[in-house]
DNA sequence: GAAAGTCACGAAAACGTTTTCGTGTTAAGA
DNA sequence: TCTTAACACGAAAACGTTTTCGTGACTTTC
């Protein structure tokens, strides 16, 4: 077990100095061709590479971005490090993750490992319970400490740093829209409680919609579970939920849902009450994911671009770590990816 | 923008030395009760933490640990990752993750990246690239340099580590011998080409449930896919296939798919030729996703456990990094995690 | 009152780099 | 032959820690 090689031991073997190894190695105009020849030759040989943690040191820049996500077993913010991981290894970063399960004291925790020297910025997702308690001191600070975030999906104005948003009021408009001109008369909206951001935004989205085909919204057709319970466990009540909304209109004809589960529920409840899909009952989901692609039927959705996002938020993070002149001028972007609505199966 | 404050700097502040108050901060003996209590009340207002880089670099060891995987949006791998994120977080150790995207060169380019000294050891699973090339000149490199390494599903005898390894051949007997006990008599194999290990034994753990009951397997039954195609782009072609694997055997009454898209598709077709399922085919996937709880009917599946092969594989790794005597002994363990089958609608 | 011991702290090395500056040798110019 | 310049290289500092060892001041002991 022969550890690796180091500047030392090169120069010890070939009897001169650290400095000139150095030197030579970067091609330096200062070493003869001699010298250089001799030090490259020995250094391919032993197959030398500088020590990442020794240049982080010296550089005091570590190329690392620190990804910070609620959960990473979810088809959205896999998607988004894919993303990121792309930009960031072709632009020379590394890419380290943390994890808070939709907690405050992890994320708080994660980011507080990460930020003491390990990388160079932050891309993250706020956790819920974050969002809920609306305490978003750690961030501050962080930026305050000259480490800068770039925020994505999940943001709150309050805090001001780079973003990256999906334009979840038009992704959700279009998509209403779509199914009021595919003719529904009577359109449910399954959707969260409020306070994660995206979700009210997406329930704007589909009220607009209908007021502008002079459509009145019915509060019977909105159905708003509560997703502090963990849904995976909840499935059944979930659907339980869903078909006491169909049984209490008998008339409706078309379901938007703020998510895949939820539409996948809504077309289930809608077979087993003997509707077909699309033609009794049109269903449109959001986040255009591996379970819409393979349902059957397969579902229309909105498409949210996850990897782009990835791509964006890395962009602008990076961007920002080489503007040399990241004093004062201090200008944050919101960047906007635009949905686009995936037609599939569930709509006619 | 203020930096993060140093020891250097409490040092000039408080007119002591940096010895005195890294011990200080230490509670070290050596120091005074007195200026304890002044160094650490002090540390505390400007909220000093110990810069993880120059502790690498003093320690050589960075308490992280570097995960190549393959692809991450995928829910067998997010699933491990997110294993082995919970293990080492309560181990305090970070992750750093590289993709290899089924490349042999992203994969060797991202593992030198890691290994100039970002990470303690290796969790990773092979492209398949690599597995066709046969070249694993890299993971032996990077053994010998004194970094140890884990694999976890795609393995390969050649290489000597540490291996986290599911049962496939077992898992796949377990699924068939469950059909055949359910009362079917013509059942099919979809599987993959035969490169990547893992498919070669639950194709012998197929034909060994088989034999074991007197049932001879037919080549017409088996039913090979050209994975290197892209088979996300190739759904139609795939689907084709499979509808033609019915045709031609018009008796089949159940089906076992080496993964989940296959099993899905191989209901799709069932139900586009007026089959039921379960009642006329009974169908079983391999890993337990989200598809498959998710689809209609939903699928009985052979679970793999990938959360808790993310685990095995950190504890394996963490304990071999944190043993001393990690000289000549040199023990190499294979855990195997065993299966469940997950019984759903699709089976009866 | 001298020797020994305790206490509280500082200097310096080490981890592996890069880079600035200084310096000895040689060759060129006067 | 002496001065100067170019050349080729080395010493040392710096990044931020931890830790070993040394040391001055004071206290104890006989």
């Amino acid at each position: 077990m022969k550890r690796k090689i180091t500047l030392k031991q090169i120069a010890r073997e070939l009897d001169v100095s650290i400095s000139t190894v150095s030197k030579a190695l970067r091609n330096s105009a200062e070493i003869s061709d001699d010298t250089k020849q001799k030090v490259q030759a020995f250094a391919k040989l032993y197959n030398y590479r500088p020590n990442n943690i020794a240049l982080s040191l010296k550089n005091r820049r570590t190329n690392t971005i620190g990804i910070i996500i609620p959960e990473i077993v979810h088809h959205f913010f896999s998607k988004v490090i894919s993303g990121v991981e792309l930009i960031a290894n072709k632009r020379g970063y590394n890419v380290i993750i943390g994890l808070s399960n939709e907690s405050f004291s992890k994320e708080v925790i994660n980011m507080e490992m990460l930020a003491n020297g390990s990388i160079d910025g932050f891309i993250l997702s706020m956790s819920k319970e974050t969002l809920k308690l609306q305490d978003y001191h750690h961030f501050n600070e962080t930026m305050t400490q000259g480490m800068p975030i770039v925020m994505f999906d999940r943001v709150v104005s309050e805090i001001k740093c780079d973003k990256v948003i999906v334009d979840d009021f038009n992704g959700a408009k279009k998509a209403v829209r779509k199914l009021i001109e595919n003719g529904c008369k009577s359109i449910a909206l399954i959707t969260t409680k409020d306070y994660v951001s995206v979700g009210k935004l997406r329930t704007q989205g589909y009220l607009e919609a209908l007021e502008e085909h002079q459509m009145p919204p019915k509060a019977e057709l909105i159905l708003k579970i509560d997703e502090s319970l963990d849904y995976e466990a909840h499935l059944e009540a979930l659907e339980k939920e869903i078909e006491q909304l169909f049984q209490s209109n008998p008339k409706l004809d078309g379901v938007f849902a703020v998510n895949e589960i939820y539409a996948l529920l809504a077309m289930k409840v809608a077979r087993k009450l003997g509707l077909d899909v699309p033609n009794d009952v049109q269903v449109i989901g959001f986040t255009d994911g591996v379970l819409s692609k393979h349902a059957t039927p397969s579902l229309t959705t909105v498409s949210q671009h996850a990897q782009q996002m990835g791509e964006k938020a890395a962009e602008l993070l990076i961007d920002k770590l080489e503007s040399e002149f990241n004093s004062a001028d201090e200008v944050f972007q919101t960047v906007v990816i635009t949905t686009d609505l995936v037609e599939r199966e569930s709509t006619k």
